[in-house]
DNA sequence: ACCTAATCCTGCATGC
DNA sequence: TGCATGCAGGATTAGG
């Protein structure tokens, strides 16, 4: 499941790879994947249009084209870009083509076709609701504890949820919130509001090294992320809860468990992450 | 305005 | 072996 470092690693891969090519025609298989415009519209839009650069934010990826348009993507669950260096017939969960005026194609692929991607006016991005509810990056400067902890405080709910609904800061997804909570030894049901400015000022770079060594690796791969180059990340070896229920804490032994919480599985040390109170 | 639950999808694991 | 069931989950939407 693609979070921030997947993305990354599949912004960087895009940016090698489709920078500076022309659209020659776009194939849409599966009409869903577009949210915006209607079909038809957004090829025509795209043909003849050039990608200039590849953004993110948050986990969206903002493919920008030479019309001062840019396509805004999200992955949700299986999205993969796959580039192919001669045209290809489309694998059996491919739902759009970009075939370029050089011959070569970029594919979207996506398995449970949760993947939604739009054509907007540049312009237009930030004023798109998912986009302007995003919180901090947590990858640059502007994530400090003050701001940080004033977000929080916003919140009854637990901290998981909180930390999932990327409107305080963006860019977490299921894996590493409990991974990193595992890491500041805070309990996943902690109201938010109960998280303290020293837990915030420690959460931090916890999280940022987090994601800064997933990204390193290439990203996570649990089931089936792949970037651009339809490699595997290297991250998963490194998770300490995900997916471990049952096996020892790696700092205290004690069985973790897992909960469902906002109804996502969550993994947790019940000894090293007690529920104050 | 808040929270919870349902929704979208497919592949895989499990159980009988 | 085959079929039914359950589970995984990001973001949106519906309902309480």
């Amino acid at each position: 499941m693609p979070e921030l470092p997947e993305v990354e690693t599949v912004r960087r891969g895009l940016q090698r790879l489709v920078v500076g090519k022309t659209i020659a025609n776009v194939n849409v298989l599966y009409a869903k994947t577009i949210l915006a415009p209607a079909v038809a519209d957004f090829c025509a839009q795209l043909r003849g249009k050039k990608f200039t650069q590849i953004d993110r934010r948050g986990k969206y990826l903002l493919l920008r084209l030479d019309n001062e348009m840019t396509i805004v993507s999200h992955l949700r669950m299986e999205g993969k870009y796959f580039f192919k260096p001669q045209p290809t017939t489309p694998e059996k969960h491919t739902h759009v083509v970009f075939q370029f005026t050089d011959q070569t194609e970029l594919h979207y692929n996506d398995t449970r076709k949760f993947g939604r991607m739009q054509l907007v006016q540049t312009a237009a991005v930030a004023t798109l609701p998912a986009i302007k509810k995003l919180g901090v990056e947590p990858l640059t400067k502007d994530f400090q504890a003050a701001s940080f902890y004033a977000g929080l405080q916003r919140h009854h709910k637990a901290i998981k949820p909180t930390l999932l609904d990327q409107t305080v800061v963006c860019g977490l997804g299921n894996i590493y919130v409990d991974e990193v909570l595992w890491q500041a030894k805070i309990n996943p049901q902690t109201p938010a509001d109960e998280i303290t400015q020293e837990q915030c000022a420690q959460l931090i770079p916890i999280i940022q090294k987090e994601l800064r060594a997933s990204i390193a690796q290439g990203g996570t791969t649990v089931h089936s992320y792949k970037d651009a180059f339809a490699k595997t990340g290297m991250f998963q070896d490194q998770l300490k809860v995900y997916g471990r229920e049952g096996e020892p804490c790696l700092r205290c032994h004690t069985p973790l468990v897992k909960i469902k919480l906002a109804q996502r599985g969550t993994h947790f040390c019940p000894h090293c992450q007690p529920l104050k109170k």
